[in-house]
DNA sequence: TCAATAAACGACCGATCGGTCTATTACATT
DNA sequence: AATGTAATAGACCGATCGGTCGTTTATTGA
C-alpha cells in the first residue's frame, strides 16, 4: 500500500473532482471556480498543488483515460481468448452512456473534439490515447489470427479503426440523443460482424 | 435572387464569419471579441442583430449544417440509385478532415460533444440534425431495397447508425491525429462492406 | 439637398476569468 | 506543550467575459 502524503492525497484528490467535470464541460467550459466548489478547496489550496488550470485538465484528463482504461482491462483480462476479449470490449461499452467510469463520457472522445482546435497539450494527449486504444485492439485481432479464432485474411489495424470508430460514434450518437439504444445497436451489429466476418 | 436588405446582409455576414468560430473552438471557446475580430465589427454592430451569443451560435450552427448538408445532397442527388448514392457519401467524406465544408470539421458531432452536458438549446438542434441523417441514409437503403439493389435482409435502420456512427467515428480519429489516412481508410472499409455485404 | 431612419461604434457596466500572495491554520516532530 | 513546517484561506490583481446604451456615422427617400 502506497503511502501517501497529505499533500499527495489533496492533489489527487482535486484531480479526482475535476476530471468529471472537464470530461463533461471541456476545459474552457470548466472554470476554477467549478473546481473549487467541486472540491470545497480555495484558490490557494488548489495553487498549491498545480502551477495552472492547464495542470490540472492534463491531470483530470489522465485520471480519467485511466480510469476508463482500467476497467476495460480489467474486463478484457477475464477473457483469455481473442474473441473472447473482442466480445468482451463490446460487452464493456453496452449501456457505457448511461453510467460510464467518468461522468461525461469517453475521455478520448470529448477530449479529441474539444481540443483539436485550441488546445495542443491536450490534444496531444488525446492523440496518444487513441493510438493505445488503436494499437490494443489490433493486437487482440492480431492474437485472434495467431491463435487461429480469426481468418488470416483479417486486417488487424483496419479492422481496430473500424471497430473503435464504431463505438465512438455509437457514443457519440447515444449521448446526444439521450438514448443508449443507439450505442447498444452499433455494439449488437458489431458483435454479429464479428462472428459472421471475423471469426474462423 | 433574394433582395437582401443592409441588416440581413450583415446579419447573415455575421452568422458566416461566426461559424467556423463555434465549430472550431466550441461554445465557451467561441468570444464575442472572436466574433467582433473576426467580422470586424463592433459589438454594438453585432447587438443590433442578435440578442444573445446564443443566437449567434443557434444560427452559426444552421449555417454549419445547412452547408454541410446542401454540399452532401448536392453530390448525393448525381445519383439516382442507392448504392451510387452510398458511395457518393463516401465520397463525400473522403479526406473531409482537410477541407471540410465548414473549418472544424463536423457540426453534428462537434456540437454533439460540446453541448451535451451544458448548453440544451444546442444540444437540441444536434440532436435533430443528427437524426435528420440517419433518417436520410436510411431511406436510401430502403430504397436501395425497393430497387432490388440491396438485400431485404439488410435492416436499414441498423445499417444507417452503423454507417454514420464510423464516419463520425473516423473523422474524430483523423481530426485528433492529424491523419486523414484513418479516416479514408474506415470509408474504404465501409465501401468494402456495402459491396460485398448489402449489395444484392 | 436635407431630413428621417437605420446601422454601427465604442465607452462603459458588473460579473467572472485565471492566477498571486500574505496571513492564518493545521500538522508533524521533539 | 512548544516550535517549525506544510497546507489552506481568501482578499486582491489585471484581464476578459457577455451585454447595454447614448452617440455618431451611413443610408435612404422625398
Amino acid at each position: 500500500m502506497a503511502v501517501l502524503s497529505k499533500s499527495e492525497k489533496t492533489r489527487s484528490f482535486i484531480i479526482e473532482k475535476a476530471a468529471p467535470l472537464f470530461n463533461k464541460k471541456g476545459y474552457a467550459g470548466t472554470s476554477m471556480n467549478d473546481i473549487m466548489v467541486a472540491t470545497g478547496l480555495a484558490k490557494g489550496g488548489i495553487y498549491g498543488h498545480f502551477q495552472s488550470k492547464d495542470e490540472i485538465a492534463a491531470a483530470a484528463f489522465e485520471f480519467s483515460l485511466t480510469k476508463v482504461r482500467a476497467d476495460l482491462l480489467n474486463t478484457i483480462n477475464k477473457h483469455p481468448s481473442a474473441l473472447g476479449k473482442l466480445f468482451s470490449i463490446l460487452d464493456f461499452y453496452k449501456n457505457y452512456t448511461l453510467k460510464p467510469p467518468v461522468e461525461g463520457g469517453c475521455p478520448i472522445l470529448n477530449t479529441a473534439v474539444d481540443a483539436d482546435d485550441a488546445y495542443p497539450f491536450l490534444k496531444r494527449k488525446a492523440k496518444s490515447a487513441l493510438h493505445d486504444m488503436l494499437n490494443g485492439l489490433e493486437r487482440i485481432i492480431g492474437l485472434g489470427i495467431t491463435m487461429k479464432e480469426i481468418k488470416v485474411s483479417v486486417n488487424p489495424g483496419k479492422t481496430a479503426e473500424m471497430i473503435f470508430a464504431q463505438i465512438e460514434g455509437g457514443i457519440m450518437m447515444a449521448k446526444v440523443s439521450d438514448d443508449v439504444g443507439l450505442l447498444n445497436s452499433v455494439l449488437e451489429n458489431l458483435r454479429s460482424y464479428i462472428e459472421s466476418h471475423l471469426k474462423r
